[in-house]
DNA sequence: CTTATTTCAGGGCCACTGATATTA
DNA sequence: CTAATATCAGTGGCCCTGAAATAA
C-alpha cells in the first residue's frame, strides 16, 4: 500500500480533508493491527475481513468472494492456498456445479476468526477512545455514507 | 496493498466497526482518485501527499521527509528519483550540511500540485456528498482524534 | 459454440533489509 | 570513534494480465 503520511510534517491545506485523513487514519490502524499480531497469527490478520466473510457466508465459490474484497479471480487462488496451508479454510467441491470450489472456514478458522474478533474489539476500543458513544456511532455512519458515495 | 471488501457479501458485525469501514472507505477512495488520474499525471496521484509536504515544507532533508510518510529512508531515495525523473521535484545540496540532499519542487511540480489539491477538492466533494457542513467537520474531527489516538 | 470457474506462468510495482561511502 | 545521511543491491510480498483446462 502506497505511502502513508504520518507525524511531523504536514501537508498544509490538504490535512484539513476527508480523503487525507482517511489514508492516514486507515494506514496507522491497519499497519498497527497487523505489526501486533502477524507473528501470532500468520496472514490471518491480513486477511481478517476475507475470513470473516466466509465465516458469514459458507460455501461460496471463489469468484464470490473475490468480488467481495476486490481483487481478480486468479488472485484469489493464491490467497485461499495460503490460508488453506495454514489450515484455515477448505476448498469442498459445490453441490451444484463441479466446476466451483465452494470455500469453508475449518474447526480451526473458526477459532482464529473468533479470536482476532477480540483483538479487533480491543483495537477498536482504542481508536475510539475519548469519544462518546454518539460520537462513535457517528463516525461509523459517516464512515458508511463515505462508502455508498463511491458505489 | 492488502484486500480491500466492497459490494456484495458482508463480513458480520465486523461490518459496524470504525476499523473495517476505514479501511473499506479508504481503499475505494484511494483506488478511485489514483485510477482515475494515473494515465494524466503518472506517479504524482500515489505521492500528492508527499508533494504536498515538500511543497508547504520546501527544502527538507530525504530523511525527514521519509519520516513524514512513514516509510525507510532508503525507501525514499527511488520515490524522489521517480518524482525527479518526472520533473516535479530536485534535490539540491543543503546549505548547512553536506550530507544531505535538500529536496524542492520544481516550477512544474508545483502546478501539478496546484492542480491534484483541484482534483482533490472535487473528490472532496463526491465523499462528503450529502453530509450537512456540520456533519463533514464532525468527521474530519473524529477521523483526527483516531489518528491521535494511535500515536 | 459461448460462457463461467479455477488454475498457472510470467511480469511489474513497491517497500524493506543490510551494506557502503561520505560527512557531522 | 560514533552517529547521521543518502545510496545501492538484493529480496520478498502481492496483485495483475493473459492463456489453458474443465464444466455449464
Amino acid at each position: 500500500m502506497p505511502p502513508p503520511p504520518s507525524p511531523g510534517l504536514e501537508p498544509g491545506a490538504l490535512a484539513d480533508t476527508i480523503g487525507y485523513r482517511l489514508r492516514v487514519a486507515q494506514l496507522a490502524a491497519y499497519r498497527r493491527f497487523e505489526a501486533r499480531l502477524a507473528a501470532e497469527f500468520g496472514g490471518a490478520p491480513r486477511y481478517f475481513g476475507l475470513l470473516a466473510i466466509i465465516g458469514e457466508h459458507p460455501g461460496q465459490a471463489q469468484s464470490r468472494l473475490a468480488e467481495s474484497i476486490a481483487v481478480q479471480r486468479s488472485s484469489l487462488v493464491a490467497i485461499i492456498d495460503r490460508l488453506a496451508e495454514e489450515g484455515l479454510v477448505e476448498r469442498r467441491p459445490s453441490a451444484t456445479d463441479r466446476r466451483v470450489n465452494a470455500v469453508w472456514l475449518t474447526g480451526a478458522g473458526e477459532r482464529v476468526v473468533a479470536e482476532l474478533a477480540a483483538r479487533a474489539a480491543a483495537e477498536e476500543a482504542r481508536l475510539s477512545a475519548g469519544m462518546t458513544a454518539a460520537e462513535r456511532a457517528a463516525l461509523i455512519r459517516l464512515l458508511g455514507q463515505v462508502v455508498d458515495n463511491l458505489r
